[in-house]
DNA sequence: TGTACATCAGTGAACGCGCGTTCACTGATGTAC
DNA sequence: TGTACATCAGTGAACGCGCGTTCACTGATGTAC
């Protein structure tokens, strides 16, 4: 697992610290979870003196922000492509089952990314008007395929339900309680699906009814 | 916030140590967040010595464990006083909006509680077969209301859906993301009740529909 | 009621640990002339 | 092209800290006779 390398491939000026630390600390958040994440073992899985982060980093929590950073990206990138796989209105279900399965699958960055969230009481900024970001493409995809676009508020309403019952389904779908229904309906996916049209995760088909 | 007494209020032996230290955790855990909730800090906020709890508890994770039971125990009591206080279908928002508000008054308590669960990776077991549990309390709100006790399997998918939404809004109620929403609905209840009924969290009034 | 004694629930000192951060340093790099 | 020198990006040792847990201990309590 460790990068550190032998005396002569390792040179004494790195080349990108930068990013090998925030590469090291993605290793390490999945191989050991997010408890094991301090700066001292950041730079000791990159091969590097403890002091060494210092010289690109603030402090622990710039580190952290930057790896936070980097999973909204993937996240975005994952959803984007999920979008492209599917069409109409199974658009939406199908980004948050991407959204669920990125958290499924990077749980602990997962963690990191909220963590973050939640010490600044806000999800980061480039999000609400940002058009590659995950939230964005919530919204987006609901306007494309029936809402209301001019009902402004209906869509926020309806993007922040939608995400909050992706986040919600995120934490809780690896929990025990929900074998029985995973096993019942065929699986993880049919499962998460399941959850999720049960939500406000479809616009409404005719929006009188 | 101590609760240290003096020599003589305080006597060698405690009375309820267990009772005692529980309490501590959780006046720390609100004064100054779950990162400092350690053995030692919740020992000297009971003003006892910090090999004190080891008599009461094997280990920390115990103490987390108690914690976190009281914490469910609470968000019970207080989601059955909603639910006496809404009538009809209201009465499944009420619920909503209690399990959020408790995680807005509690969010440290909150925390505790959901990073128990995910190292056990599900929710207590009370949860599921105990009446005056939360979970089940949301279940039967449904049935009362409309949902067809038959349909085990859409029953148990819309309990989930809602447990889900909950829990994200729990978690994002507080971003500042939505401080304009809730500027225009009048809000931060209106707001609440406004995301939960975008999600599942209504049995459909006609099923049909 | 009084005494001997086992048990219980505390104390306080110590253990080893990993942490975030700072510091004076030094080797490597790049630029000016 | 060569040299002087400033700057940059590392090193490694040290700082003080709070942590979870263990240990031998002791004071208080309760029970048997």
């Amino acid at each position: 697992m460790s990068e550190a390398k032998s005396a002569e491939s390792r040179p004494y000026h790195h080349g990108d610290l930068r990013r090998a630390l925030v590469d090291a600390a993605r290793r390490l958040l999945e191989a050991e979870g997010p408890s094991a994440l301090s700066l001292r073992a950041v730079a000791r899985e990159a091969g590097v003196s403890p002091a060494a982060p210092y010289h690109h980093f603030k402090d622990k929590a710039e580190l952290l922000d930057a790896v936070a950073k980097e999973g909204w990206e993937i996240l975005g990138s994952q959803m984007a492509e999920a979008k492209t796989s599917a069409a109409g209105m199974q658009q939406l279900t199908a980004l948050g089952v991407a959204y669920v399965c990125f958290a499924r699958d990077n749980p602990a960055l997962y963690r990191v990314m909220y963590d973050a969230a939640r010490d600044k009481e806000a999800l980061p900024a480039e999000m609400q008007d940002n058009k590659a970001s995950a939230y964005c493409m919530v919204r987006d995809t609901m306007v494309e395929h029936g809402a209301d676009p001019t009902e402004e508020q209906h869509l926020e309403l309806a993007s922040a339900a939608a995400w909050c019952g992706a986040h919600g389904l995120a934490e809780m779908a690896g929990f025990k309680q929900f074998d029985h229904l995973k096993a019942e309906l065929g699986g993880e996916r049919p499962f998460l699906e399941a959850v999720l049209s049960h939500m406000g995760l479809f616009p409404k088909p005719h929006h009188g009814c």
